[in-house]
RNA sequence: GGGCAGAUACCCGAGUGGCCAAAGGGGCCAGACUGUAAAUCUGGUGGCUGACGCCUUCACAGGUUCGAAUCCUGUUCUGCCCA
């Protein structure tokens, strides 16, 4: 166990970082003043649903505030929620979660502490099962839980009372969700619980619960949601999200991506760079200090080098409009017949179109080049090339096709 | 339990017997302009086909009709009201 840091004050400013708010912030600082008199690192919850395997940088927020914290000498407790997975969450607003299967959530589980892995230190963090104690649970104890929490105190959330408004389903079941996120801070014991803004309402919850079983309630901190590449909430399922997964060229891309208004929050909350520093480089002009950004988050994941050749080949491709330096072979699997394969056909085949109306699409929409000419005749006949031909759709997908 | 309303393509949403592969918007793809930004403009957006065209779609299963997303019956799901 690393020691608390002396300075009370560099605590605070990692809570404080890009926090959204905090309850209560006095609390915090009570709390932290104890801890580093008795030399107690805080408990620092923060749930994961395993629901969805990957994570982008959404889900980073946080992860690089534990990790701050974790730096710091504090406790990281992550919660795995399968319990509350196995019932199915349907926070999503209006669709109803398939309900995952054992497998499923102990395959995201390894998926998600790997890529959790690599913002947190996770020899040092504590993983929890929520099944771990619900599984115990008798339904006399859920009827206890549920006892303690009002259907008007409930209703008086946002998205329920969007959700009356528009008519859309609310499942009873759904009102568990926070009392169970409430009760995985009682079991844990937790001082602080780290969530999205749109968390308030369940990181209430585990205050409400831990006072009522006596301890002291947890000081809760929320994180923004961050928007994605468009502009709206970052989600894989928009696709406007950018994973921890991403190799360095495409992370670096898509944050070049970004929209110029995103950027002074990007950079508070996912670069560690200071206040002056960023207030310069904001100063400048955007696109050197989105090149900047784009480059501190792919070193954060990649390293320097990473980053470093995903700056140039970037640069090469879009700033100097030259080819990028590795475009991928692709071979046509079956046989070239003797007067060619049709343009629309072929890009099918390659994979480089998911249909041959989609490719169609591209070609007459004048975004498909070969050896660097457009064409726009979907039935123009590709022979077995005999040097590798250069297939370009729009600015981003290259291939060399070469027999 | 009773009454009423609804289920349309990725999302929202129009369409109430043929002109519907289905208006419009959003998103997405491509083009112009750019800083792979924003804003704007243009084209496209079920599948197959060189093309004429063919095939599959409007919750699900049947039925009426020359012809159904549209009418009828049943089923499933959802909301509202009453109890």
């Amino acid at each position: 166990m690393t020691a608390l840091a002396p300075d009370l004050s560099a605590h605070l400013a990692a809570f404080r970082r890009g926090a959204v708010d905090i309850v209560e912030a006095r609390e915090l600082e009570a709390r932290l003043a104890k801890a580093l008199s008795a030399a107690r690192p805080l408990r620092i919850k923060f749930g994961m649903d395993p629901s969805s395997p990957d994570l982008h940088l959404g889900h980073a927020i946080p992860l690089m505030k534990l990790r701050d914290l974790q730096q710091l000498g504090h406790q990281i407790v992550l919660i795995v929620g399968d319990a509350t997975a196995m019932v199915g969450d349907p926070s999503g607003r209006n669709k109803l979660r398939p309900v995952l299967s054992r497998e499923e959530v102990e395959h995201n589980l390894l998926t998600y502490t790997e890529q959790a892995g690599r913002i947190l230190d996770m020899q040092r963090t504590e993983v929890r099962r929520n099944s771990e104690w619900f599984d115990r649970m008798r339904f006399e104890d859920v009827l206890r839980l549920c006892a303690r929490m009002t259907v008007a105190r409930m209703l008086e959330r946002d998205m329920f009372q969007k959700r009356i408004a528009d008519d859309e389903p609310i499942g009873i079941h759904e009102f568990l969700y926070p009392l169970m996120q409430g009760w995985d801070s009682v079991e844990i014991r937790s001082d602080v619980e780290f969530g999205g803004t749109d968390q308030l309402f369940n990181l209430h919850a585990g205050r409400l619960l831990q006072e009522q079983a006596s301890q002291a309630p947890q000081v809760l901190v929320t994180t923004p949601l961050v928007n994605g590449l468009d502009g709206r909430k970052m989600s894989k399922s928009y696709g406007n999200a950018v994973a921890l997964t991403d190799p360095p060229r495409e992370m670096y891309g898509k944050v070049m991506s970004l929209t110029d208004a995103a950027m002074p929050t990007w950079f508070e909350l996912l670069t560690r760079l200071s206040a002056d520093e960023i207030a310069a480089l904001l100063a400048g002009h955007p696109r050197a200090a989105k090149a900047r950004l784009a480059r501190e988050i792919t070193r954060f994941f990649h390293g320097e080098g990473a980053a470093a050749a995903a700056a140039e080949a970037f640069d090469r491709q879009f700033a100097k409009g030259e080819l990028p330096a590795d475009i991928p072979d692709l071979r046509y699997g079956k046989e070239w017949p003797a007067d060619g394969v049709p343009l629309a056909a072929l890009l099918r085949d390659l994979g480089l179109e998911k249909s041959s109306s989609d490719a169609r699409r591209s070609i007459e929409g004048g975004g498909v080049r070969l050896d660097g000419a457009v064409v726009t005749d979907t039935n123009h006949r590709v022979r077995a090339p005999a040097q590798p031909l250069l297939v370009q759709i729009g600015k981003r997908r290259y291939a060399r096709v070469v027999g």
